[in-house]
DNA sequence: CGGTTTTGACCAGCGC
DNA sequence: GCGCTGGTCAAAACCG
């Protein structure tokens, strides 16, 4: 499955979940390449044809090119050792015409062709003539030749056809055992679902698990956590922070100054309640977004102040992967990482944690919202849809007309939207994105609650298609990002995916501009 | 001088 | 238990 989708997961994530069709198609392909191959040496190097295309009358030369092609043919695609069987033995057939064309120890004339044919039509030629008799001893020896090779030809097609039925199998086989694991998948997000309907949260070690903790109904029950947590430390003396509500998103690390002091309550006291929270926190945290986009610039500016604070190297990839905080704001928890994409080092692979704490510049709150509209998309899709059935690809399905777009990685540690615009052919269309992504991204959004049963309010589909002051507001905003960025595929992005955010009601650009009481709700569920 | 970057070290999670 | 890897810290260096 992989264009087929629509979806652009970083090469070979999609095909190795669904590798299937890939191999399917692959094989027939190889086998049709086999037959193409195997049916032109056939043609040419039998005997049986080799007389229906001597009867013509072509010359020796004719032959021996044809033969020639024929192996050239062969060698240039050795995939198989039955290819490369099939090719020695058309090479033999070769030598074997040569043979009988040289006239090894019958003094045929080279150039006079198959001396089967010739042999009588060159009567003129005396070397022929006298050798009339050993000519044919040669026929015979020629024909029991051909006779071994029509033979050996039916044999190999005979092979060629079970292996053919081998393919067909295997390829049976894997669409079988495909099915089996969607079902297994299905059944264990079902046993998921029930087991948090029962008030049962901690669905974990399971992808299932992982989805169902990020539900809505869930972090609102991490942030009833959390909220006693920061109470309890309120209590014992830790001066509050109304970024908190936010930071807990960090989960592992709460950000800023405070997170070293958290880190170490959670590592002398790993059992009380801040850690509790703090584990719901990091299983919260674990829902990226990624945006791959074409950039020369070490990072994509999106508006945000950010301070590097380490960089590795990861494994696989030559390139180091550099990790920054967001600065605008003391306490930000938002992180991101920076990495290039191993196979095409052009791209620069942006990662997003977390939802911003504070006010952002338009330009920033375009790339903001852009992650916490994917964020939220994929938090939201997990959420089982009416037939119970979480599919974590129904947004990358909902995304499908903006074709190649949205990417959600199931195979990833953490659930992961990938937006892809470095081969994107609407973004690259898209010089003015204020005229056709409302559009795009309403139907998008429709089809992604339509097929996942996601509660969309009609505020957002009618702000994303039609409240024309809020898009003028996410235009602004992408306007000026892509102002402020000397990458315009990295601005782009956040102008296409404003457009989502900017609009949804739980988006940090709202989250962060409103600072009432349901904040920390609101930015929670990233 | 304050903010940022660099970089070695530390820690947690995970697989064997 | 051990090693590997990802993520983060924090001190030193760097920079405007």
């Amino acid at each position: 499955m992989d264009k087929g989708w629509g979806l652009t997961l970083d090469s070979g994530s999609v095909s190795n979940l669904f590798p299937g069709k890939t191999t399917t198609s692959s094989c027939t392909k190889r086998q049709q390449h086999r037959q193409d191959m195997f049916q032109f040496p056939v043609c040419s190097s039998t005997g049986e044809d080799c007389h229906g295309t001597s009867s013509s009358s072509p010359s020796s030369d004719e032959n021996r090119r044809r033969v020639s092609v024929a192996e050239v043919d062969f060698f240039s695609d050795d995939r198989g050792d039955k290819k490369k069987t099939t090719a020695l033995t058309v090479v033999n057939v070769k030598e074997e015409m040569f043979h009988c064309e040289s006239g090894q120890g019958s003094g045929l004339d080279v150039n006079t062709g198959l001396h089967l044919l010739t042999a009588n039509n060159t009567g003129s030629d005396q070397s022929t003539v006298d050798d009339g008799v050993s000519s044919d001893a040669e026929d015979k020896r020629v024909k029991n030749e051909m006779a071994q090779l029509r033979v050996e030809l039916k044999r190999m097609n005979a092979e060629n056809q079970k292996l053919k039925d081998m393919v067909s199998n295997v390829s049976n086989n894997y669409s079988a055992l495909q099915t089996h694991l969607a079902t297994l998948m299905q059944h264990q997000r079902n046993r998921g679902a029930d087991v948090t309907e029962e008030g049962k949260p901690e669905v974990k070690n399971t992808m299932a698990g992982q989805f169902l903790d990020l539900r809505p109904s869930a972090i609102v029950e991490t942030d009833e956590l959390f909220r006693s947590s920061s109470e309890e430390r309120t209590r014992s003396g830790s001066p509050p922070n109304d970024n908190e509500t936010c930071s807990f998103l960090d989960g592992k690390r709460i950000g800023g100054e405070e997170s070293s002091e958290s880190n170490k309550a959670r590592k002398l006291n790993p059992a009380k309640p801040i850690d509790q929270s703090s584990t719901e926190g990091a299983t919260m945290r674990k829902a990226r977004v990624s945006v791959r986009a074409r950039s020369e610039a070490t990072t994509i500016s999106d508006g945000c102040q950010w301070r590097k604070y380490g960089q590795k190297m990861a494994k696989g990839n030559p390139c180091p992967r550099a990790y920054y905080r967001c600065t605008m704001a003391v306490g930000c928890p938002v992180r991101k990482q920076v990495q290039r994409c191993a196979e095409d080092r052009t791209i620069l692979i942006t990662t997003y944690e977390g939802n911003h704490n504070h006010p952002l510049p338009p330009a920033a709150m375009a790339m903001a919202s852009t992650t916490t509209a994917a964020a939220t998309m994929l938090l939201s899709g997990s959420m089982p849809s009416a037939d119970g059935i979480m599919n974590p690809n129904l947004l990358a399905r909902a995304m499908l007309p903006c074709s190649s777009m949205a990417t959600i990685s199931a195979s990833a540690p953490f659930p992961t939207v990938t937006l892809d615009l470095t081969h994107s052919p609407n973004a690259l269309q898209l010089q003015r994105p204020t005229t056709q992504l409302p559009q795009v991204f309403g139907q998008a959004l429709y089809n992604q609650s339509k097929f996942s049963g996601l509660q969309l309010s009609q505020d957002i589909m009618s702000s994303s298609q039609l409240h024309q002051p809020r898009l003028a507001d996410t235009v602004s905003a992408a306007t000026a990002a892509i102002a402020n960025d000397p990458s315009f595929t990295a601005a782009l992005a956040a102008a296409i995916t404003s457009i989502i955010g900017g609009s949804h009601p739980n988006s940090s650009s709202n989250a962060s501009n409103n600072n009432s009481n349901n904040a920390n709700t609101t930015n929670s569920r990233q």
